[in-house]
This record gives C-alpha cells, sequence and structure tokens, in this order.
DNA sequence: CCACTAATGGTAACGTGTTTCATTACTTCT
DNA sequence: AGAAGTAATGAAACACGTTACCATTAGTGG
C-alpha cells in the first residue's frame, strides 16, 4: 500500500560506476570520477555520475564527506556507522570507529537536544604524503 | 621584519557586520545577515559581507560551519578549540568541550597520519524547536 | 585640506550540483 | 522476434552560494 515500488533498470552506465568507485580507496568527487571514466574510454554523462552517486549515498552503498564545497564519495560495504580518517593530500581514507556516542547523548541532553545525527571527521596528510612532501 | 602589517582602515559597514553578528546566538549565513542589515536600514553591500564574515572567521573572532552547501557564522570570543551541538531547525548553537582528543591522535597515529584538522559537529533539535513542531 | 589607498558595492563571473527534455535502450508483453 | 512502455541517459540550461573585477567612496596621516 506504501511505497509504489518504482522499478529500477540495470544499465551499463550505473555498472560502470559503481565499478570504478569500487575500485578506488580514496574519496573522490563526481568531477574525478566522471574523468577517470572518460580516461578508461567509457562514455558516461556528468550528470549520470552524479545521479548515481548520490543514489549510492543514499542507498548507503557510498559514504559521503564534503571538503570545503565539493562533495566527496568512496564505496562503502559497511552500512554500520562509523567515521573517516583522511588525508588531505591524496584522499585516502580509513575507516575508523565512532567515539564515545556516550559522551554526545549526555552533552545533547544536558542542553536539552535530541540528536539527529553528526558529522565527525578527521583530516591530515598521511604517511606516503608526508614522506613525498618533506623535501 | 616579517609580517609587512598591511594595515587595516575602521568603517561603519565593518562595525555593522560585526555587531550584527555578535547579536546572533545563532549561525547564520552571509545572505541572512545581509538581509538583517537591510531590514535594519544599514546599507552594506552583500559582496562586503562575505568579506567581513571570512576575514572575522579567518582572524578567529567567528566560528563557521557548513550545513549542505551554505556557510554559516557565529560570533566566537574565545578562540580555543572547540565544537557545537547546532539545532537543525533554528540554527541555536551551544559550544562543547573536545571529546577526547587523545583518542584522535592514537588512531591517526596508528595509521601513520599526522592530524591537520578535524571537524566534528552535533546536529540536533533543541528543546524549543521540539516543542514547537509536535503538535 | 590634500594625497594615498584600503574598503566598498554593484555586477559579472565562477564552480558545484541539479533539472529539463529529447533521445536511447532496458523490460515486458504478445 | 517485434512492438510498446517507460526508466535512464546526456547535453545544455539552470540554480545557488561565493568570489573577482573595478570604478567609486571614504578612512588616515601628513
Amino acid at each position: 500500500m506504501a511505497a509504489p515500488e518504482k522499478k529500477t533498470r540495470s544499465t551499463a552506465q550505473k555498472a560502470l560506476i559503481r565499478d570504478a568507485l569500487a575500485s578506488e580507496t580514496r574519496f573522490v568527487s563526481a568531477k574525478q570520477l566522471h574523468r577517470r571514466l572518460e580516461d578508461d574510454g567509457a562514455s558516461v554523462g556528468l550528470a549520470t555520475v552524479y545521479r548515481q552517486l548520490n543514489a549510492l549515498g543514499r542507498s548507503g552503498d557510498a559514504d559521503t564527506i564534503t571538503i570545503g564545497e565539493t562533495q566527496l564519495f568512496r564505496a562503502c560495504a559497511q552500512s554500520e556507522h562509523h567515521h573517516h580518517l583522511v588525508c588531505e593530500h591524496c584522499g585516502t581514507a580509513v575507516e575508523v570507529d565512532p567515539p564515545s556516542e556516550d559522551w554526545m547523548r549526555t552533552v545533547a541532553g544536558s542542553h536539552g537536544f535530541e540528536i539527529t545525527h553528526h558529522v565527525f571527521e578527521i583530516f591530515g596528510i598521511c604517511a606516503d604524503c608526508r614522506a613525498a612532501g618533506t623535501d
């Protein structure tokens, strides 16, 4: 009675985008992915990349973070809640476990807030980039 | 010998923007502040609002967070590092103390990362908005 | 009061991301 | 297999926040 169950079709582009994202360990922007697909000889429209990336994010198959004004995506099997340690230089990301969620709840509760969500991302420079950049 | 000490002038607009921001307890966008100034009868260009807001953020006199694709500002006396508990509905924000920074350093270190910065904002609905919206 | 130049403000430009809409091509039905 | 129906695509137009440009205004120090 509820969801009209919009039926979805499987297309070549969807697979391409999904695969390309899965093959990345880093966080990538829609543009980066689009360019990568072009370089690989695939012909996918930028709009489609945005659409699919958003769809993946919505369905929980991809994680998204925002740096500056650009949205970055990354394939993410585990749908559990987790955070990231992101290299500002190369985009490499490591998933880390959430910190004390109790602490948050306590703080929020003491101010009468009801938590809806939170963002917690740690940025830094990974060992590789540090080694490469130190000269 | 170092800093060329660019000399800065005090203008009416700067004061207006600074005051307007200081009079807000919430996080506000550049546009919101600009509109508020207009409503107050002040005539300040939008570009100037952006410039000053950015300047305040850069100098540490204002905190900034990003919701969606808009940047929000809030006057912030204490230049110490801290985080926020923000009401998604009305923008009201409470400053909260940082969580275990040790934890971060440990996690980062174990992955060879050198932390540059981190973002940690908790979003929720404050008691007032909850009361008002619950009908 | 004058000269110097930081600061302003209207607007054009920019970048990211979304929407539009005609076209393409999956699916299903026959 | 062929036809029909309709998601999905893609190029370009659009929306929006923010910044750049540049002529004008107005602090500041002599």
